[in-house]
DNA sequence: GGGCTATATTGACAAGTATCTATGACTGGC
DNA sequence: GCCAGTCATAGATACTTGTCAATATAGCCC
């Protein structure tokens, strides 16, 4: 029962518009902090906070290579999600 | 791609303990608001804005009999976000 | 070491959210 | 019709969150 606490924070990570977003870039290919931000109209910091808040829930990897870092799904993690994710895409299809 | 995006408002329900712990209560057994209020220390209208909350988003049912309301979790969505769930906990379980 | 590119941090602020108290609305029984 | 029980709504408020501009940090190359 207590044990649904420890997904609170996956959750709220979850509940944003743009950080979805970046997980499904995130699990299509590696990508950089540089590349991420040019898919979105917010600025570099905007972006560099949601992947702080990524990273932290351990919902994305990031190592550095060089000057930048590159980031990754968590891959032991994002299956559920995106699990979920296609659930909800569906039963949203099906009410209409 | 954008289809991700009808799911951020369940995603915004999911995010709070309090109605996570509702939602695992009713898929137990059904209850009315009443009996849910018992189990939180917050007032009834708090739990009344939760309930009109989770109703609003589907993932909650709401059915009168007699004076009272009975709500239920909505069946067609809850075995994939417990599945996510008991994912999330069995993750950070596999941490420590 | 200085300049350049890439990323993170800080401080400020507007908007959103969870909560409360007070009150209203609906239902059933007297 | 009135009262008691159940639930919803309204208004106020503290807290959280997403965003920005400005600035700092880190790594590379000349």
């Amino acid at each position: 029962m207590d044990c649904y606490n420890v997904a609170i924070p996956i959750l709220k990570a979850l509940c944003d518009e743009t950080r979805v977003q970046i997980l499904v870039m995130l699990s299509k290919a590696d990508m950089n902090a540089c590349e991420i931000n040019k898919s979105f109209c917010c600025t570099q910091p905007t972006i560099s906070y949601h992947m702080r808040l990524l990273v932290d829930t351990g919902l994305v990897c990031a190592r550095r290579e060089g000057c930048q870092v590159i980031y990754s799904v968590n891959s032991s993690l994002w299956p559920s999600i995106q699990a979920l994710l296609t659930a909800l895409c569906e039963a949203q299809r099906a009410k209409t």
